[in-house]
This record gives C-alpha cells, sequence and structure tokens, in this order.
DNA sequence: TTGAAAGCGCTAACAA
DNA sequence: TTGTTAGCGCTTTCAA
C-alpha cells in the first residue's frame, strides 16, 4: 500500500541503494538514472517515511518551542503571532515545529526533559525568558541548541534576539514628561520575568533622565493580563495623590487600566494618560487607540527560529545575540497633562 | 553515548529482546529479570529511541493542528486558548503536537498534504471548518483520522465538537429585544466560516422570533478583527437611521464596534448597546465590561483532542457529534434602549 | 556508474 | 521464561 524504496527498486529494475542515490541527487548516478527513478517514483507516488530516514541520519528536522500558559485561560495574542512566525519560518526552512504548552513551574521542565531525553527535537526556541530560568539551566547542561526571545542576566551567557525593554520605556517615560506629567505610575510584571525587569528598569532611568523622583508607591506588580492592569490601576487611582500618567508593561494591562479609569468618568488622553508596551493589533482600535511601543513579533519569531535552524546546521551565527530598538507609537490615549 | 537496549542488554546479560520486553512490561517476563532490566535501565539514563519506535510500530504517537493565519499580523486570542487546550491533553495522554502554522488557500493543503503523505501524524485536530473545506476532503479522502471544533455542510458526515451559534446568537437577540431594541444590526464574518454561518442564522431567526423585521442594511461583514469591527460600525453608524444595537460575532469585532461609538460620543451600553461572541478573558475587563456568549475554548480544545486520540487507537467515540449551548453573559455593553 | 551488505534501535513471530 | 531471527525503510560504506 504504501510505496517504499523497494518498490521503485523492483519497477525500475535498480537496486534500492541506487533508487535511494537517484533520489538524493548524488552526483554518481547517470542523469538517465535518475530521471527513471524520479519519474517512477512520482508515478508510485513515493514519499519517504521519515521515521527510518530519523533512525538513519539521527536527526529529527524538528523544533520545540513549549509555550508557558499562564492560569486557566490562557488568551494571550502575544504568542498567536510569535508562533506563526516560528512556524512559518520552521515550514519554509522544512523543519517542523512541536509544540507544548505548559505552566511555568515544574512540569514545564519536564516537557523539556521529555523532549530532550527522547531525541524528539533538534533545538528549542525559548520564549519569555526569566531570571532564574530552570529552562536555560536545563538546556545548557544537556547541550540542546537554542536561541531564546529574551535575555538573562549578565553572567548567563546564549544567543537570543530581544527587544530592547529599558530603552523602549525610557522613551516611553520621556514622552510623557514632554506632555508635562510629573506623577507617572508603572504597572510591572514581576521582575522574575527578564522582560519585566528591563522595562521597569527603563521606567526608573527614564525618570531620572527626565528629572523626576522614583516614587514606590507608584510601581505596582501585574501579572500581564487586563485583569490585572484594571487591578492595580484601580489601586493607583484611590491613592490621595493619584497619578496623571500610567505606563503599564504591556497592552493588555494597559487596557484594563483604560477600563479602570473611564469606569471613573476619566477621559483617558485628557484626563490621564495611559501607556502600553508591545503593539498588538488591538492596541490601533482600541478607544482610545494606545500609545504604545512596538515590537515585531512575527519578524522576532522568525529570526529566532532561523538562528535556531543555523545552530542546528552547525553553521555560524551572524549576530549571536540582537537588540532590537522598539519604536514609539503615538496614539490618543497619552496626552497633555491638564493644568 | 546514548544508551541504547544493546547497553542494557550488555550489562544484564540478558538478550535485546528480553530486554525490549521486560520494559515493556510483558507478563512473560519474571519479575526479577524486570526489575534487573529497569534497575540497570534508569543506572544507565536509558530512554527509547521513538524514531526506531515509531519505524517498527508504524504509528507516531503525535497530532498535528494546523493553525490558519489570518493577515501578517495573525493575534487571535481566540486560538491561543484553544492551543493550549489541545496541547495539555495531548500531552497528557502521551501525545505530540505538531503545529503548523498557514494563511486559509493554496499552501494549507500542502502542510496537510505533507503532514498526512510524509506520515508524520497520526490524526488531525482540524479548526474553524470552512462551507467548501478542502481540508476536510482532503483528509476524508487520505483516510485520516481527524476531529473538527466545527461542523460542516449538511451532507458531509464527520466527528466534531461545535458550539451551537445559531442558538447563542438568538438568545443574544432575545436578550436585546427584551431590553426594547427594535433596529438590531449584525456584523458577521463570511458565511464561507461554518461558524459565521449558524451564527448569522441565529441572528435572523432570532429577529423572527421576537417579530422584528430582518434589514439587510443591518447584516454587514466583518473579517474578525478588531479594526473591521471598528469599520463597519462605523458604517452602521453613519447610516440615516442607525441601529440602536449591534450585535457583533465574535468579542474582537465588538471591541472595534465599542471604539468606533465611544469615538462619536456615545455611551455604550446606554446610548447604543453591542455583544459579541466568545467571551474572551479581555471581555471582563474592557469597558464596558461586554455582554457576550461564552465559549469554553480550553475544554473544547481538550475535548476534540481526546476524542480524536480515542479514533486514532481504534476506539469507538462515546459522542462522534457533540454540541454546546454558549451561555449569555450580560455584562454592561447592553443595556435598556434609551427612548 | 551500480550493487551487496551492514546497520540505525526497536518490536515481534517463532522456537526452544 | 528466554533467545534467535527477521524486518520496519532508509543511508552509507565498500567492492566491483
Amino acid at each position: 500500500m504504501v510505496v517504499t524504496l523497494k518498490d521503485i527498486a523492483k519497477e525500475t529494475g535498480k537496486s534500492i541503494t541506487t533508487v535511494s542515490r537517484a533520489l538524493n541527487d548524488y552526483d554518481e548516478v547517470s542523469s538517465a538514472t535518475k530521471e527513471l527513478v524520479h519519474r517512477v517514483a512520482s508515478e508510485l507516488g513515493y514519499t519517504p517515511n521519515i521515521f527510518a530516514q530519523r533512525l538513519q541520519k539521527q536527526n529529527t528536522d524538528t523544533i520545540g518551542l513549549i509555550i508557558p500558559t499562564y492560569g486557566p485561560r490562557f488568551s494571550d495574542p502575544f504568542f498567536s503571532e510569535l508562533l506563526a512566525g516560528v512556524g512559518n519560518r520552521a515550514a519554509s526552512l522544512g523543519y517542523d515545529l512541536l509544540v507544548s504548552t505548559r505552566a511555568p513551574g515544574d512540569y514545564e521542565i519536564e516537557a523539556y526533559c521529555s523532549m530532550t531525553q527522547g531525541r524528539r527535537v533538534d533545538g528549542f526556541v525559548l520564549v519569555r525568558t526569566r531570571r532564574k530560568d530552570a529552562r536555560v539551566e536545563c538546556l545548557q547542561k544537556s547541550g540542546y541548541p537554542f536561541v531564546a526571545f529574551g535575555r538573562a542576566e549578565e553572567n548567563i551567557n546564549f544567543p537570543f534576539v530581544d527587544e530592547d525593554g529599558t530603552y523602549g520605556m525610557k522613551t516611553v517615560v520621556e514622552h510623557l514628561a514632554s506632555l508635562g506629567h510629573q506623577r507617572i505610575a508603572c504597572i510591572a510584571p514581576s521582575s522574575e520575568l527578564m522582560f519585566a525587569h528591563y522595562r521597569l528598569q527603563g521606567f526608573i532611568e527614564g525618570l531620572a533622565e527626565v528629572g523626576l523622583e522614583a516614587d514606590d508607591s507608584l510601581i505596582l506588580i501585574g501579572d500581564l493580563t487586563q485583569r490585572s492592569g484594571y487591578e492595580q490601576a484601580n489601586k493607583l487611582l484611590d491613592l490621595p495623590s493619584p497619578p496623571t500618567a500610567i505606563a503599564a508593561c504591556n497592552d493588555l494591562m494597559a487596557f484594563g487600566a483604560i477600563s479602570a479609569a473611564q469606569e471613573r468618568g476619566l477621559v483617558v488622553g485628557k484626563d490621564i494618560s495611559i501607556t502600553g508596551f508591545d503593539n498588538i493589533p488591538m492596541a490601533e482600535y482600541s478607544h482610545p487607540p494606545l500609545t504604545t511601543l512596538h515590537q515585531p513579533l512575527y519578524q522576532i519569531g522568525g529570526m529566532v527560529c532561523e538562528m535556531l535552524i543555523h545552530l542546528i546546521r552547525g553553521e555560524s551565527l551572524e549576530r549571536e545575540q540582537t537588540l532590537l530598538k522598539p519604536e514609539l507609537i503615538i496614539r490618543q490615549s497619552s496626552g497633555l497633562l491638564r493644568s
């Protein structure tokens, strides 16, 4: 039923070896034989058995991506776009993409172990690096190639693509300060997440650069969801002297903050300025449209994937580590301080 | 370097066969041998070579999921949650998940072909069925097991889980009518998508049931994105006699419609009612919180995945086809008609 | 330019 | 209860 090399060999009167060589376009095979073999192969509808190939070649032509799913109702537009970027690039380079979804924690590492020990994949794309990242340790120990979207702490070295969150948040603070804001709050995710660390650092440095004092009561921790943006913004707005601007560290939390402000009758962009980070497609059509920092997730996914495949193939990387400058997109959610 | 059965055989003095049988817990192996083999195996850090197993067993223990990515900036929270549901269930049942991302169209079918012809997966999860669905044809022809999230046209039969969109939209229309709305508009995706077809049908039937006339000028086509919700809502609001309520066929478009209304100074839930469908997590924390229909995507992903694995294992399904009743979640985006 | 034969690591039919 | 042997479909020496 399923066509194998053997069938083609029988049909053409050649040996299995010759057929294999012809199909793999070896130089030593005569062009007549090649043509014959190819014709018969396509007539019979031959497709190689990839497991036989993989067993023989001891590789998998597959890359692994383990998506950290926060919460039971995991629904982050961030990952859709990244996944599309990784997936499409992998396909175009002839690689399969094995995806696993795990909540961060113990079981997450098991997923990596089962993929590495079972040699199911040739390498990994690692997303959303963390300060003390067991995944990085695990992969470095196992010697598996991987490329991360995100950096680690200074002393740990690996190939990555990352956006310069520090720079990004600085430009946001600068922007808000230039609009006259002096009490600027920040809703940041736990600094356990490296990107959050860098963004928060940018927020603090940004304040210093424009000559504003950092006020700890204006820095709250969120969990990246719209809900937590809403909750933390409410806390900020309840302060005796509330901020006139809120810089959220991602768009989703910014949306939540906007809802909280609007619920109190504030006009966002006038009474209060709120900014995000990521520029997810929704940011353009929210009310008001969101001032945020653009992150080209689809492209980043592609870059990371391509770097990984180079690594897997033993090729050297043009750049081991890339830091992208996010672009500030000014929309109507930020505006002049009302005097 | 890599430990194989051979190594364990050498170490224990048993044959490769016995070792294999011991590790696979065959009855006929003496418990002493089993224990010995297991001990040595774990001492040596043995893990089976899955490709050898798959070559031998002629199966893959892998299921395929091809995500249709609409547009270059694919960012649909819908799929994140579904993916998590499928992925987690697959993992817990011992299956790998091979994901491919393709824009609907010609290349999409290629992805299915390469997965089927290469026998890379044991079966497929099919998402977002379409009226004339080349994927269904392709899979039915190839005889590959698959389970869909979504139905096809009446004459085509396959296992699926789906939400009853017709019922859902009827309850929405009923709800809006009970609030006094008479001019109710609908923003629906192209009826090419089966779920859109059912939802639109529910909208129309719902109008009839409450004794309202359907007005074609109040039914516009969107593409599921926030942007198109925004654009279509603007068209509706520009009508000489604009609707007092808009039922969008998904949450994202509802958000876009809300933005459009708010931009004109309308208070959503008072001056105009706007509803969605899906109840993505954002719906709860938007401004105003969105009246919508809940779809348990995570659970649906799990169900579909589990059904597929039953099918792959040749087990019979408890239910071949499941239709879920979506629950209406009433929030503040819908309210009494202003007189 | 081609073919025979070995082997990738595993499972399973058959024999002992 | 265990071992021998064959074979899954492929690639790759080695020899002709």
